[in-house]
DNA sequence: AGAACCACCTGGCAGC
DNA sequence: TGCTGCCAGGTGGTTC
């Protein structure tokens, strides 16, 4: 599930538990995620206290003393606190053992996450081109008109292209657009600064409302049995395909754009 | 340079 | 009940 908002709250819910940690072992059960897990991972973490959690796009970053834990949960992952001595299931597939007696354990079904290592100093390639954070001030209607000006494609591609802004995924690229009164299909360079003032404002908000709903069961981040914080939202288009808009009452229409799913009212959203 | 498509993996669900 | 096919929140790499 996750995109900014799922990563930004399971920063937040992480957060107080591994703060001024330190990491005494790593439990590598399966290295195959989309890529290897680094074998010497838990030697090049060993002894080192997390300094901080951070978020980049959808990539959570626990900066250590010397290096940082690159955390990607990919379509289906998540990461809780819990007990070290919690029997792992059988997607657990790494655990990050701190002084505590607890652990942060990473669940991913399907196995598209990547937990990484990067030298202190170093820039990873993975977040070397990524673009604007959205929940930053840089980010409005100017920015967004500026970016787009040159792009030909839809602008829901552009949105979900994390080389221009980063954490957007199909879901809030979906639901920003509605709220903004935008059909997806629009070509991007054709977005007035009107309209880009507006959906920047859209994106802001959507994505602020989600992690202020997620925020709300944040204690859920620890316990064997609680799910991640996110778990059950309510959307204005996605995945409502022919149930009525809850603006207008006419039914809501999927269409495929670039090989995803695209929700939208056709009534309320123009080109 | 930019856009379109594919691949990676598992689980859940609809339809038969 | 069990099989098949399709779908899923991401994104780097390849191809055009």
């Amino acid at each position: 599930m996750p995109e900014l908002p799922e990563v930004e709250i399971t920063r937040r819910g992480l957060l107080p538990h591994a703060r001024h940690r330190r990491i005494i072992g790593i439990v590598i059960r399966q290295p195959r995620l989309r890529w290897p897990i680094p074998g010497n991972l838990a030697t090049l973490a060993h002894n080192q206290r997390i300094l901080q959690l951070d978020r980049r796009g959808k990539y959570l970053l626990l900066q250590l003393e010397r290096g940082t834990i690159i955390i990607h949960l990919g379509m289906s992952g998540s990461l809780r606190i819990l007990e070290n001595s919690e029997p792992a299931g059988l997607h657990d597939h790494i655990d990050i053992v701190l002084d505590n007696g607890s652990c942060i354990r990473l669940r991913d079904p399907r196995r598209f996450g990547a937990v990484l290592w990067s030298e202190p100093n170093e820039i990873h390639g993975l977040l070397a081109n990524l673009g604007i954070e959205p929940l930053t001030d840089e980010f409005d209607g100017e920015y967004l008109f500026r970016a787009t000006r040159t792009r030909r494609n839809s602008i829901k591609a552009f949105l979900m292209d994390s080389r221009h802004i980063v954490g957007i995924g199909n879901i809030y690229a979906n639901e920003s657009l509605f709220h903004a009164g935008i059909h997806p299909g629009l070509i991007a360079d054709k977005l007035s600064l009107r309209r880009s003032a507006a959906l920047a404002q859209a994106i802001r908000e959507t994505l602020n409302r989600s992690i202020a709903a997620g925020g709300s069961s944040l204690r859920d981040f620890t316990g064997s049995d609680g799910n991640p914080g996110y778990f059950q939202q309510h959307y204005f288009v996605y995945g409502r395909a022919t149930q009525p808009c809850l603006r207008c009452g006419n039914p809501v229409r999927l269409q495929r754009q670039n090989q995803r799913s695209t929700f939208y009212c056709p009534h309320c959203q123009k080109k």
